[in-house]
DNA sequence: CTAGCCTTGAAT
DNA sequence: ATTCAAGGCTAG
């Protein structure tokens, strides 16, 4: 029989994370922010964002007047309070480049009112209030502010398929600027409304997808109301087509749980936990600790993934076990890895929660084997990003690596196989049609397979040391199943 | 033009 | 009735 604790939690048994109490905002918690734009004082939200009453202005005349300017300079001046005056095209420029968005300049002057953006501003200020929150228990800085979900898809009227980073680029700097086309987050920002009129069988329908990460780029500048009277469509060039998704891609990618959903879960988790601690009188958790913690977390909502996907549920307890035993480490190190791919900064590395941690001090106050783990993880990173993987084939690799053909004493062998050999044909079939420039790009990834594995087989060995020396916080699911897999190899 | 203050008005 | 992000107004 296996483990009991981690059989209750396969059959069902999953530890609640308390929600924050107090989830309440106090008013003063924004104002103390800088203007994103020139850093003077905020004033409120403003065209998406909160920026000051000056950058308010200026981009309401800049919109509203169709204004053009022109650079002196380099087209890249600096924007501060005191010298916001002086170019008014790189200010106008920055005001994109932070997000401030076109369409909330209304078209028709209306005045007062709401718009489609309020319940965005609400979900921002919960979401920076629990960051402060979360400052507070671990003590660790939050360097990444995540884009600000856009509102529902059918309220987007245009896309062009532009990126986080590097939205309202304009023309002329994209011409000298080679901008890395990474088709992250691409089905996303292509399930328009359905007057796009593409043809999209299978697809989820906009009200079953998670909150967005989506810009909406304005070529030419042209002005768009948000109550506009005909719909613009511009197609994402040099992009892969969705078309050529295939079906099974595209569930994997729907069984996949929303990053910001998990964020906040293990963010308040970790905040209950600190604070419990500081009533019950036990000692704060180290960094190591909340690090254990954090992974430990990070398990939970892997297995909760897993026993929710397609084909995996279909299994039986027995054999869901045998594979979550196998493999936990490598979609744990998966899951680090691809969050690196897609939102890490050089030199910096990101937590699931949205926290950063600057390299330099993982390298000073983490033990050399620790730092040569992450340091290794980043190689892999580097090559994946080199490689361009997209979500899709992260989402692909998830299955790979969960449903190992190589687990021994299977009662259903015959099913995983297959299924290991449908994505295989899946992964292929999408690299070939969404990167038909890059024809090696399937057996390229799957190199990357041995390295993810080793990878994980050094970081298990590691927990292992750091368990037998009695530093890795006890109840933890880690521990369980890195007993229960040397216990059944 | 700029930027601080004022008026509006749908959503809550 | 209140909120608060839109647009408007106007000295400097």
């Amino acid at each position: 029989d296996p483990p009991l604790t981690v059989s209750k939690y396969v059959e069902g048994f999953v530890r609640s994370c308390v929600p924050l109490n107090g989830m309440e905002y106090t008013y003063d918690v924004d104002l103390e922010e800088l203007c994103p734009v020139c850093g003077d004082k905020v004033s409120g939200y403003h065209y998406g964002l909160l920026t000051c009453e000056s950058c308010k202005g200026f981009f309401k005349r800049t919109v509203q007047n169709n204004k053009r300017y022109t650079c002196a300079e380099n087209q890249d001046c600096k924007i501060d309070k005191t010298q916001r005056k002086r170019c008014p095209f790189c200010r106008f420029q920055k005001c994109l480049n932070v997000g401030m968005r076109l369409e909330a300049v209304r078209a028709d002057r209306m005045r007062g009112g709401r718009n489609k953006f309020g319940p965005m501003y609400k979900r921002d200020r919960a979401m920076k209030q629990q960051k402060k929150a979360l400052i507070r228990a671990t003590g660790l800085k939050i360097e990444t502010t995540p884009p600000m979900p856009s509102p529902a898809p059918q309220t987007d009227y245009t896309f062009t398929g532009s990126l986080p980073g590097i939205h309202q680029v304009p023309k002329g700097i994209l011409q000298t600027t080679p901008i890395p086309i990474a088709p992250t987050d691409y089905d996303r920002s292509l399930y328009g409304p359905p007057s796009l009129g593409l043809p999209m069988p299978g697809l989820p329908t906009p009200a079953q997808l998670p909150p967005q990460y989506q810009y909406t780029s304005f070529p030419s500048r042209a002005i768009k109301s948000e109550y506009p009277d005909h719909i613009q469509v511009y197609s994402g060039l040099g992009s892969p087509q969705i078309l050529g998704v295939p079906q099974l891609v595209l569930e994997f990618l729907r069984c996949d749980p929303d990053e910001l959903q998990v964020q906040s879960k293990i963010a308040a988790y970790l905040q209950q936990e600190q604070s419990s601690r500081g009533v019950k009188g036990q000692e704060r958790l180290s960094t190591f600790g909340l690090m254990c913690h954090m992974a430990d977390q990070t398990l939970f909502s892997i297995v909760e993934w897993a026993r929710s996907c397609i084909f995996f549920k279909e299994l039986k307890v027995g054999d869901q076990m045998k594979l979550l035993h196998n493999c936990w480490s490598e979609l744990l190190v998966l899951d680090f890895i691809s969050r690196q791919v897609q939102q890490g900064k050089e030199g910096s590395v990101v937590l699931v929660t949205g926290q950063e941690i600057e390299m330099a001090s993982i390298v000073s106050q983490a033990g050399p084997t620790l730092t040569s783990l992450v340091q290794r993880g980043q190689e892999l990173v580097q090559k994946l990003q080199t490689l361009q993987v997209d979500r899709r084939e992260i989402a692909c690799f998830k299955f790979l690596i969960l449903f190992n053909p190589d687990v021994k004493l299977l009662e259903n062998q015959a099913f995983v196989e297959g299924v290991q050999e449908q994505v295989n044909g899946a992964l292929l079939e999408y690299t070939l049609c969404a990167y038909p420039q890059y024809l090696d790009k399937f057996s390229q990834l799957l190199l990357r397979m041995p390295e993810l594995r080793a990878l994980s087989a050094q970081a298990e060995d590691y927990l292992c040391y750091k368990h037998l020396s009695g530093e890795v916080p006890c109840n933890n699911l880690l521990i369980e199943m890195l007993h229960a897999k040397r216990a059944c190899t």
